[in-house]
DNA sequence: AAAGTTCTATACCGAGTGGTATAGTGATGG
DNA sequence: CCATCACTATACCACTCGGTATAGAACTTT
């Protein structure tokens, strides 16, 4: 692994661990065994270093969720094969997951939202699509696309987020449970 | 409004815009027109500050909460009456209610999450000790209250989330429409 | 071998960090 | 009239912040 991965790896366990803000550039080359001019070579800023880091991992979720977010005639299938693409990410990239989730629900003004913003409007406009192609076989649900891809991934990422604090299990049946719920309430 | 007020009132306005770790002490003090004994004098220190400023505003919304939060036969009832308490509070206080919001999903070893962690634990309590009270008339939902205290209150957050950026509106409707497909699915 | 390029370390910058020692201030009570 | 008290300003502390000027090492290219 070169100086670059390793600046890389360890600012995204630093930057989940206790978030970009709180988290010194100093501290960061530390941990990499490097020195300052060799995160400024690379990454140019504290923030360059953070632009690199969401350009990789999003590139990857996003990637996956485009994938599993096909419409194809059944809804429910579709959105079981998102939230497993999602649950697998957060799997197999939990600490950049953590530290994304973060940054979204930071303060409008701050660096941290400002860099993570493009990418949730990217997974909300895949997500909406979906909805949108759906209302040809579920025609009751139409100008409601926009709140249902909203609440969808609201729910996914409450899931998850909590899942990552070890308040429960990321099993398949959590999955079908939580989707069972979003199609049907909670009374069946 | 005496120096004491004024500062909780500006680090408000401060950590909810930009956070709590990137505004600084001197920064907080130049706002309320003070200068830095005074806000130690009253706070100590600046977590002392959010601490005392955490407590003022939870206390306020989780006895709204609590208020609204017994169940008395009508679970869909009780359900209402609790996002409008949370929707009335976010009203009432929305730059509090961001940046508490905020906080509670940074990073677990952060100082932000620590302080807030508590006030969450409680709410979910609350939550969940009405789902346990509804299983009386809602026999086929046992062993799952737990799940529904949390999906509820993310599904709470996600909306009032959605409605501080200004994406969406929090009209009675949409507490109805929301709840309704929490209690019945979104093919209804 | 010379020259260019990429990468990294030493040492430093000004500005800002959270926090405090000291010396007052004005109001209150004996 | 004096002492006490809550409160606040000046000036400072050691330290950290993000960022950089300079120079040398390692490796390619000519």
């Amino acid at each position: 692994m070169d100086n670059r991965a390793v600046i890389l790896a360890r600012a995204l366990d630093l930057f989940a661990a206790r978030g970009y803000d709180a988290v010194g550039v100093q501290e960061i080359v530390e941990a990499a065994g490097v020195t300052k001019p060799t995160l400024y070579h690379y990454f140019g800023s504290k923030r360059g270093l953070l632009d690199v880091l969401l350009q990789a991992h999003f590139e990857r979720l996003i990637e996956q969720v485009e994938k599993a977010a096909i419409y194809q005639g059944d809804l429910t299938l579709t959105l079981e094969k998102v939230m497993k693409a999602y649950s697998a990410f957060a799997k197999t990239d939990g600490d950049f997951y953590r530290m994304q989730l973060g940054m979204y629900f930071a303060p409008p003004e701050s660096e941290s939202f400002k860099a993570v913003y493009h990418y949730h409007e990217q997974q909300y406009a895949i997500m909406e699509r979906v909805f949108v192609q759906a209302v040809v076989n579920h025609g009751n649900m139409r100008g409601r696309q926009q709140r249902y891809a909203i609440s969808f991934l609201g729910m996914i990422n409450n899931y998850l987020s909590l899942w990552l604090n070890g308040y429960l299990e990321m099993s398949d049946k959590l999955i079908y449970d939580a989707l069972h719920q979003f199609m049907h309430g909670i009374f069946s």
